[in-house]
DNA sequence: CAACTTATACCGTTGAATGGAAGCAGAACG
DNA sequence: CGTTCTGCTTCCATTCAACGGTATAAGTTG
């Protein structure tokens, strides 16, 4: 049964890369017999290791899989040599994410130089509405998707109504770039510009996360969209990425 | 059946993230109807994306979930810093690897500025004996480890005895580093040191990738160790990795 | 237009997944 | 040093969901 495999999988919370045979058999909702049963058989195969004592964690034949055969590789690829350039010469920190689903997913991320790398925010996720790389991404998609996402939309922290969400959207599109005050950090601004692909569709946001009195949109937008365009450019009309977000068709 | 599940996750070759339905059927050796079914539930679950007309590629949420608890996060993190300063100091092609049975795999990789971003490396593997790292991370290995090894060795391409082998993981185990010929391209050197944790056990190896004629070891070597070093004491006492290689309790 | 390749739906059979009960460590406690 | 508790592991009879052959549809090629 292929539910229980993934909930086996998905029962390791963000960040955390070891767990307790019954921990995990209660975070994936398992009997702990079937739990058990089934990590040994996912280890046997590498996609799960288990060291004594019933810990578990994710197997590195998995990663080697998962990473060898990317869905995001070809876009990482295509924007890593950009990224490093927007990481020279702003000197900020720099990250690429998609859209999936009403999240943005971050699938790359450079940190600025001399800082302490920090590889958290990769595969992390943030509410469309409450990034600069989410706004970007949403205000260059087909104005259906844009259509049903604000209808569904309702903010749980109730900042801000799906007019005002419109609004923003509609100024993104309009200026190329979306901008937004930081949510982690209340002293920091996201700045992200839509990465197009060759039939325009946006298949990833480029951004950057700035301190907010080094604001200097002039100097960072049209570097940003440089390097967006170079990205665009490699990555050719085979858009890689927004051929499967199509209605499921299996 | 979890045995069909990682046939079909493994059935994509390195590098290819987009298959057709009938060729990932007869990859993964599935009759075509059980796979069609196989990979409707998996495209559900999110573990797999299905386009229309039958092709098929890895989804977005198993790449995100791999990512956010990936065993080697750990290191990377620890790593990455140490591995900017190789790379500026030294401005090679940078190189962090894990031994994974018999083989190295590559689990981060810095190229050298100004050279085009390569990241097909990553997730890649070199078997032990053709690969500094791997040499690096065997040389440091537990003599039962290395036993065991040389013990089932035989060269594919008959080119090294174990012998010879054997003199070699000796040789790298006194000098502290590990050196190879280029084995993808000859006009290559490869040097590794290995990156002992808290227990002195080698976890990862540190390595670069240089031109033949820029050899100069003497700067390189004291560089690499360094780094490793200040790698190693970053993880700490929790070997993180290596206890999970241990015999299988499950 | 015909012959083919490739994806999708259907469905009766069967064998493999299921999870409760019981056994076993090892640790914590008195 | 013995007791109890917690958490991992093994066993096994029941049952239910996976299986894959056949059939159909859709799309492609010669």
């Amino acid at each position: 049964m292929v539910d229980r495999v993934v909930r086996v999988i998905a029962a390791f919370p963000e960040g955390v890369s070891v767990l307790q045979l019954s921990e995990l058999a209660e975070r994936a909702g398992l009997p702990l017999t079937t739990a058990h049963r089934l990590v040994r058989q996912l280890a046997q195969h590498g996609l799960l290791e288990a060291g004594a004592g019933g810990s578990v964690r994710l197997g590195l034949r998995l990663w080697e899989l998962v990473n060898r055969n990317s869905p995001t590789l070809a876009l990482r690829q295509a924007a890593m040599p950009f990224m490093e350039d927007i990481q020279h010469v702003l000197n900020q920190n720099v990250n690429l994410a998609v859209l999936d689903g009403w999240e943005a997913l971050f699938v790359e991320r450079l940190s600025r130089r001399g800082s302490v790398a920090n590889r958290a925010q990769i595969a992390g996720r943030l509410a469309v509405h409450v990034s600069s790389a989410g706004l970007a991404l949403m205000s260059h998609q087909p104005r259906s998707v844009q259509t049903e996402y604000l209808e569904q939309f309702t903010d749980p922290a109730g900042k801000v109504t799906a007019e005002e969400l419109r609004a923003l959207l509609s100024e993104a599109a309009h200026q190329g770039y979306a901008q937004l005050a930081g949510v982690i950090d209340p002293d920091t601004w996201g700045i992200a510009v839509p990465v197009l692909d060759g039939r325009k569709l946006a298949v990833a946001a480029l951004g950057v996360v700035v301190p907010l009195r080094e604001v200097r949109l002039q100097a960072l937008v049209p570097a940003l969209q440089t390097a967006a365009r170079g990205i665009g450019r490699r990555l050719g009309d085979a858009g890689t990425l927004t051929q499967f977000r199509s209605t499921e068709s299996l």
